[in-house]
DNA sequence: TTTTTCAGTCAACACATGTTCACAAATATT
DNA sequence: AATATTTGTGAACATGTGTTGACTGAAAAA
């Protein structure tokens, strides 16, 4: 923490300039529109800069996208990670998973805002990115089911299936969430535990699978 | 059936044009953009009409949208009632609703694709409109839940919970299954199937939720 | 220190956008 | 048949857009 305040007059901002790009266009993507129909120069506009500055750092808007879902996997990832290692008692569990899960929506707002709005309204290549962690996500969390004890017979694809489920709830469910007002504290705790009776509730459907419903139509 | 062929030079099409504009957005929004990053040229181009044209029918985009969302939810109301409406034995039910559902998704693709990126990409007015017409449909399946006869004792928030996880589910799969090819019957099929065991699985959980989970934490 | 590379500015362009206005054709009303 | 109203057209505007090129100060490498 040396040399700040760059001169006054000519302003340097020493390499921070990327990284205000994708924030402006974070920010801008939070509060106003999806991704792609911010302008380009809105968003330098916004960081602080002139338009052509932008060219300095990527060759177009659609490669600040693709950045910006790289930095926001890397977020998902860590979560990810973070929410896998914790082995809990099968009580705790759900609930565990799930507080550490919404804990990191919310203290990474921005980027699950963006994920959420491209993942549907985003260009081909970034839908299909999205969709590709997701099925990440689901790949793994069919592995730690199949670890069940209850679950030692059920076959790869109903587990893949169970899985699925359980993401694609989840993932409704923070969508909800992201729509709430940033510092709504008692919507986001009733989103919680609305998250934690729904897994719930699949679990307990996931235990009966076993028994009857083996084969397919 | 009478006067058509418009004459050649000037074409009067004689109040087609504002169906003309819907259909041109809905086909945009279909096969490139999300609706907010359509222009107003870009839609009467392709409608086949001058860009001032457009204020005849419209004030602006933004109620362009509107009445697509309109149109849109009026398919969606028609297939909920006929979902509703047709009373099957138990074990038939689900696959039947299932059916009939992923029929009308297929046969309103457009309308599906628009509502699809609207809900998370939209103007904040969209995506509340749309979220208001799910939790509609949410509360017409608790309702219908209800009469279950294994349901009788389950409080009017746990059933809310539990119809808001099957829809959720669904439309969840909804988009993915708009995401395959227009004509991938094969891909169809198996969403088809998934839905099925998905919803079939929650119903699962369901019926074991009344004696151990009552009390919320 | 000198030199090279990096990261910002400024001016300018060609083009797409939303919107206006006055006008004309088609249709509806009388 | 005469008139009024709706619906589409054309020219024109101010503004916002992506992108270019030449230039310049700051930092890094020599």
């Amino acid at each position: 923490m040396s040399r700040e305040t760059p001169a006054r007059g000519r302003r340097p901002k020493r390499g921070r300039t990327r990284q205000a790009l994708m924030d402006a266009a974070l920010d801008l993507v939070a509060k106003k529109a999806p991704f792609s129909s911010l302008s380009l120069r809105e968003v330098t506009k916004r960081a602080g800069v002139v338009p052509t500055a932008f060219y300095r750092h990527f060759p177009d808007m659609s490669a600040l996208g693709l950045t910006l879902l790289d930095e926001s996997f890397r977020t998902l990832r860590q979560m990810m990670r973070e929410v896998r290692q914790q082995e809990l008692p099968n009580e705790r569990m759900i609930r565990g998973s799930m507080e550490t899960f919404f804990t990191y929506v919310r203290n990474n707002r921005t980027h699950f805002l963006f994920v959420s709005k491209e993942l549907y309204g985003g260009s081909a290549t970034m839908r299909q990115a999205i969709r590709r962690e997701i099925r990440l996500f689901v790949s793994e969390l069919a592995m730690d089911m199949a670890r069940f004890p209850f679950l030692v017979q059920v076959n790869a694809e109903d587990l893949q299936m169970m899985a699925s489920l359980v993401v694609n709830s989840v993932v409704a469910l923070t969508q909800e969430m992201l729509e709430l007002d940033e510092d709504d504290e008692a919507g986001q705790q009733e989103m919680l535990i609305l998250a934690e009776k729904q897994v719930r509730l699949i679990y307990f459907g996931v235990a009966q699978w076993r028994s009857e419903a083996g084969a397919p139509a």
